[in-house]
DNA sequence: AAGGAATATTCCTGTCAAGGAACATATAAT
DNA sequence: ATTATATGTTCCTTGACAGGAATATTCCTT
């Protein structure tokens, strides 16, 4: 999960993802569609591929890259737990500080 | 949404988000739970300040920190375009072969 | 007013990652 | 077999960032 977030976090990298969304494509491809140079590509792909986000085929010459839906399923996980309390705990700023102010009590009691 | 996945890269961070999930808390508190030093926490919470993932509601001496819920369904809503297509798009390799072939074809001829 | 607690900020240093350029490799084409 | 194409890899340099230590700031307490 660590690894999916700083993968996604590079902006190219971002745009990579985003672009395979629409369908596999070869190095080449992508590095034309987003102005990038094929070297560097190739080592987002690398740390791409690491991540588990996308995965490779190749095809004779070339190497069709694409994304892995498992990645996206798991970072939807990821995000499910939140939204059990989305609108719930987390804005129950008062809560809390009725809780803190237990806890203050409690503090003084122990001097 | 750059920023968001940048943000949480970090693993420390990544960490105080999951702990915010459960309430909001002071600095010292985030500082205990995770073992790590004041400063660094208040580092760590200044960039996820920036990039909107936490606000902060100052309380006398301390300062409370809160998830905000909205980056994250927006970070939700990033997902959302990919669960259009996940068991759908991302499989048919077979298409853009085909599609490949066909472009051979034309790039034959422009030749 | 003085001291203390909670938090933010600054400076420093080391590490790591990204881009550029050159090179290595594999496969296709002639 | 030789050349061209597509891609991966290495080396280098530079910039960003995280942690540590010390310091500044704000508010509370007495």
């Amino acid at each position: 999960m660590n690894t999916t977030f700083s993968a996604l976090a590079e902006p190219n990298r971002l745009h990579i993802v985003e672009l395979l969304c629409d369908g596999p494509l070869p190095v080449g491809e992508i590095a034309d569609q987003l102005h990038l140079r094929q070297p560097q590509v190739s080592k987002h792909l690398r740390v791409l591929s690491d991540a588990g986000l996308v995965e490779v085929h190749p095809i004779a010459n070339r190497r069709i890259y694409k994304l892995r839906p498992q990645s996206l399923k798991e970072l939807d996980t990821w995000l499910e737990s939140f939204r059990r309390v989305w609108d719930d705990k987390f804005d129950r700023l008062d809560d809390y500080l009725h809780q803190l102010q237990g806890m203050e009590k409690k503090q003084g009691d122990k001097k």
